[in-house]
DNA sequence: TTCATAGATGCAATATTGTTGCATTTGTAT
DNA sequence: ATACAAATGCAACAATATTGCATCTATGAA
C-alpha cells in the first residue's frame, strides 16, 4: 500500500501524493516530469513540483540525470529511509539506446574508484547500451 | 592557441567563439551556463546557446550532469575529435562537497561493469567527496 | 469524536531557461 | 576579390520552475 510508504517517510498521506506515488509504482523504469504530467489526469503543476521535491527530500524517490538533458526520477530502495536528503543506492542507472528508457539496475558490487589526492565519499555509475527486453527482440 | 582548437574541430573561427573558448581554457574545472554568462561581458544569449551546442556536437566540450540539477561543461580531451557527437573519455566526473566545483579527473582504468541481460556500451562514473585543494586546507 | 494547528494545496504572478524564424553579417575556400 | 554557406543578433515565443498568499486538510492531542 502506498499509504505505508508515505507514512514510513513521514509524509502526510494526501490524495494527490497517493496519485503521484501510484504513477511511480506502476512503472518499472525511471520517469520524467512529463511522464507524470501525462499520467495524471487533472492536477496543479505547482503542487506537483512541491510534491516531487518533498519526495526527493524524504527519500521516496531519487533523481536521475543523464547527458542530453535527461532528467528522470525513480522510487528509492527501502534502504534510504533517512531525512537527510542523501541517498544510498546499490544500483547503477542504465539507459537503453533502443527504447530510451532509464532503469535502476541492481549490481553485486559497485567497483571502488581511487584517485590520488581526492577523497571519494559517494559515487554513481551511469551506463548506456541495450536493455534486457530490447536485446531479445 | 584557441584558433587551432576550433579549426581542428572544423568550426569557423569567430570572435564570439574565441571568447567562449577562452572562458573554458582559463578554468581548470567544469563550468555552468551561468559561469559563462558571468564571464562574458556583453553577449547575445541565443548565440551562446548555439555556440555551446556546436561545441558539444563537434567535441570541443562535453556536458556533465549531476544530481541536484547540476549541468556543467568542460573541455574535451584531444581524443574526441569526431563529428558524431559521441564522446570518449578516460576520466570520471568529480564534485567536491566543499568548494562544490566539478572536475574531470583522469583515472588509470575505468572498471568494467557487467549486468546479466544488459549490453553495456558506454559508461560514466560520477563521484563526490573532497578535492585535492580542499583536502589540504 | 472534536478541535487546533502545522503542513499541503491551488491560484496568480513572475522568473528562468531554452527555442524558432528570419534578415543581416562574416569567415573561408576558390 | 568574390560568392556562398555558416554564424550572428533580434524579436517573439515556449517550456519549465519558483514565490507569496489565502484556503483547505491530515493528523495528533484533548
Amino acid at each position: 500500500m502506498n499509504d505505508t510508504i508515505l507514512r514510513k517517510k513521514k509524509l502526510r498521506v494526501t490524495p494527490f501524493r497517493k496519485e503521484v506515488l501510484k504513477v511511480f509504482l506502476k512503472n518499472d523504469h525511471a520517469i520524467s516530469m512529463q511522464d507524470i504530467e501525462n499520467e495524471l489526469g487533472d492536477f496543479d503543476r505547482i503542487t506537483l513540483y512541491r510534491t516531487i521535491k518533498s519526495f526527493i527530500n524524504k527519500g521516496v524517490i531519487h533523481e536521475i540525470v543523464m547527458p542530453g538533458d535527461i532528467r528522470k526520477m525513480a522510487l528509492c530502495d527501502q534502504v534510504c529511509d533517512h531525512d537527510s536528503g542523501l541517498h544510498d543506492h546499490n544500483h547503477i542507472h542504465f539507459q537503453c539506446k533502443k527504447c530510451e528508457e532509464v532503469f535502476c539496475v541492481e549490481i553485486d558490487k559497485i567497483p571502488e574508484i581511487k584517485i590520488p589526492g581526492f577523497q571519494i565519499e559517494e559515487q554513481e555509475i551511469q551506463a548506456k547500451g541495450i536493455c534486457e527486453k530490447c536485446s531479445g527482440s
